[in-house]
DNA sequence: GTGAAAGCGCTAACAC
DNA sequence: GTGTTAGCGCTTTCAC
C-alpha cells in the first residue's frame, strides 16, 4: 500500500494559532462569539498551514456529506447531460459535490446507486429516473434525505418536482404538422410507464381530435426509448399500408432510430416524410434539413432543481412544490407545407 | 433540519449476533481466522438488519474512500463519455463509487475539483485533462494518490498513461485522402500544447511528406476544440485564395463547427470538399454522407485505465507503464475518389 | 469567549 | 478465534 502523507488538520492549526481545536472550528463555522483577535490568529495559521478541512470526518461527525446525488437515466442522452452540467455549476457555487449515478436505463443500477449514495451520507438526492420504477427513490425520502425528481411525476412521492408541458409541447408541434397541412401523422414514444412519454402522447391525441383527424392506433407505436428501437417503430410505421406523412417522434433517441430508417431506405425529408420530434440535440441543427424540435430547458430544469434541493437541506419545510417550465419551439426545414 | 433517522451500525450487528463489533468487521472484510458458526451467525445478522457500512466512516477510518475520482475536460465529447462510462463500469464492479469531475476545458475548475477529490479521500485519480496545465494533477501525485493519465501524455508526470496512437491515425488518415487524389488538404487542430494534437498534426504532416506533397502552412490552422472555434478556423480556410480540396479535422467538436461552416456556404460533401475527422461521434453515421473517421476505442480506454489504477491502489508498485491502444478506421461516404 | 472531552462508525493492534 | 480498545478529524455540548 502506498502511504498517504499525513495531511494538516485542524488540531495543526490549533497549535499554530495558540488556541483550542473547538475555537478554530468555530472560526470556520462563521460562529459569533469569538474575538476579533483570536478570530485572526486563526485564519493566518489557516493559510500559512494551506489547511483544508477533511470532508470525510466533517461527514461522519455531522451525519451528513456535503454532497449531492444526482441520479439519471441515461447520461449519453444529451438532455440528461445539460442537467448534469447544471446541477455540478449550482452545487459547487454552493460549497457541494456532485455525485452522479448513470442509471443505465437499469432498475436494479439505479437501486444500487442510491444505496451507495445513503451509505455516502448525501445531503439530498435530484433524481430522473426514466422507468416507471419507483421503489429506489422512495428509498431516499424513507431515509429522511430530501428529494427532488425532475423530467417527470411520480405518484406515490410527494416530493419537490421540476418537470415541462409535455402535452402542451406536443400539442404545440403536432398542431403545426396539420398546418402544413399533413393529416397522417405517425407517432412513437418511449415507455407509457412514464408520465413523461403518456402526457406526450395525450398532447399528440389532443392535437389530432381538435383538427378533427381520426387517432389511428397502428400510427401510434411505442418502446424502450433507445435508438435502435427508434429504427424499428419507423420501419413498422414505413411498413403500413397506408404510411404517415409525417412523423413526431418523442424523444431525441428515439429521433435518431428514426432518421436513420429513414436514410436507409432513402427517404427525403421533408419531401417524402416531415418530421418534428422532442428534444434539441447537437446534431438537430446540422441536419440537412435541420430539425423541428420542441426544446426543453435542460439547464434550468437542473438549476432550479438543485436550487429547490438546497433550500429544503437547509431545513426548508413547505408542502412540496410542482415547477412547469416552458418548452421552446424550433421550426426548421424538416416539415414543410404537404405536397 | 430534518432529522434523518438512525442508520443501524456494525454494534447492532454485533448485538444481534452476540459477538463484537470487530468479530463482525472481520467476517465483512473477508478476513480468516473466524469460526465457520461465527460467521454464519454475523451474516444473518448482516441480513436480517439490512446492515450496510458507513463508507464515511470507514474512509475516516483508512484515511481512503472507496472512490475513485474522475477529471475530463468536457463531459460533452462523446468521447470523454464513453470513458465515463467505462470508468463507472469497471468502478461499480469493484465496489468503487465514481466521483466525476467535468473540467469544462477550465484549469481552475480541474484545481478546485482535484482539491475536492483529496478532501475527500480518493483512492486513486484518472485524469483525462484537455489542456496542457499540469499543476492539479501533480498535486495528486505529490499527495501520494495513485494517478492515471488517460488521452494524453504529460511530461513532467511519471505515471501510468493510456493513450491512442494519434500520429499514426493521422498519417493513415491523411493518406487515404491523397490517395484518394487530393493533394490540398487543409487541417484544424486543438492546442498544441496538447500532446494528443501535436501528434496528429506530425501525422498529417508526415503523411504529406511521405507522399512528396508539400506542407503548406496556410493550410494548417489550430484553436481550442470547440464547435464555435471550429466553424471559425474553416471559414478561414475556406477563404483562402486556393482553399482545400479536403478537411482534416482533428477533434469531434472541431468536426462539428467545420461541418457547420461548409453546410452554411452550400459546399457539397464530398464532391466541393472531402472531410475526415477524428473521433466517431454518434451522428458521423447519420448524415449525408457519412462520415470518414478515425475512432477512437473510448471504452477500452477506460477499462484499461481503471483496471490500471485499481492494481496501484491494490499497491502495485511496478514502474509507469504507457499502453498505446489501436483506433478504427471507417472509410464513408464523406471522401471519396477525387474529381 | 474559550477549552476539555465525548463521540460519529469503523478498523486494526494488541490482549487473552 | 474473539474481545477490548484506541483513534481517524471533526463538531458540539458542557464547564469555567
Amino acid at each position: 500500500m502506498r502511504n498517504k502523507p499525513l495531511s494538516v488538520t485542524i488540531k495543526d492549526v490549533a497549535q499554530l494559532a495558540g488556541v483550542s481545536s473547538a475555537t478554530v472550528s468555530r472560526v470556520l463555522a462563521h460562529q459569533p462569539h469569538v474575538t476579533e483577535k483570536v478570530r485572526q490568529h486563526v485564519l493566518n495559521a489557516v493559510n500559512e498551514l494551506h489547511y483544508q478541512p477533511n470532508r470525510v470526518a466533517r461527514s461522519l461527525r455531522l451525519q451528513r456529506a456535503n454532497i449531492l446525488g444526482l441520479v439519471v437515466a441515461d447520461v449519453q442522452n444529451p438532455f440528461f447531460l445539460a442537467i448534469v452540467r447544471a446541477v455540478e455549476d449550482i452545487a459547487i457555487a454552493h460549497g457541494y459535490a456532485v455525485f452522479l449515478c448513470n442509471a443505465d436505463e437499469q432498475v436494479e443500477k439505479a437501486k444500487m446507486y442510491i444505496d451507495l449514495m445513503l451509505a455516502e451520507n448525501v445531503a439530498g438526492v435530484i433524481i430522473a429516473p426514466s422507468r416507471a420504477e419507483n421503489d429506489p427513490c422512495l428509498a431516499c425520502i424513507e431515509a429522511g434525505i430530501p428529494v427532488v425528481l425532475i423530467d417527470r411525476t411520480l405518484e406515490d412521492a410527494q416530493t419537490d418536482t421540476v418537470i415541462v408541458d409535455n402535452c402542451q409541447s406536443a400539442f404545440r408541434l403536432v398542431s403545426h404538422l396539420i398546418d402544413d397541412g399533413y393529416t397522417r401523422i405517425g407517432a412513437i414514444f418511449g415507455d407509457l410507464q412514464v408520465s413523461t412519454n403518456r402526457e406526450r402522447r395525450t398532447g399528440y391525441e389532443q392535437a389530432l381530435l381538435t383538427h378533427n383527424l381520426p387517432c389511428a392506433a397502428e400510427l401510434v407505436r411505442q418502446g424502450k426509448p433507445i435508438q435502435e428501437v427508434g429504427y424499428q417503430l419507423t420501419c413498422e410505421l414505413l411498413g403500413l399500408p397506408e404510411p404517415p406523412q409525417a412523423l413526431f417522434c418523442g424523444n431525441n433517441l428515439l429521433t435518431k432510430g428514426a432518421l436513420q430508417a429513414l436514410h436507409d431506405r432513402h427517404l427525403r425529408i421533408p419531401d417524402d416524410i416531415a418530421v418534428g420530434a422532442f428534444d434539441e440535440s447537437d446534431w438537430t441543427s446540422l441536419m440537412q434539413p435541420a430539425l423541428t424540435v420542441i426544446a426543453q430547458p435542460a439547464y434550468e430544469i437542473g438549476t432550479t432543481a438543485t436550487e429547490f434541493l438546497l433550500q429544503r437541506i437547509r431545513g426548508d419545510e413547505r408542502p412540496p412544490r410542482e415547477v412547469v417550465l416552458n418548452t421552446a419551439f424550433h421550426i426548421r426545414g424538416s416539415c414543410a407545407h404537404h405536397r
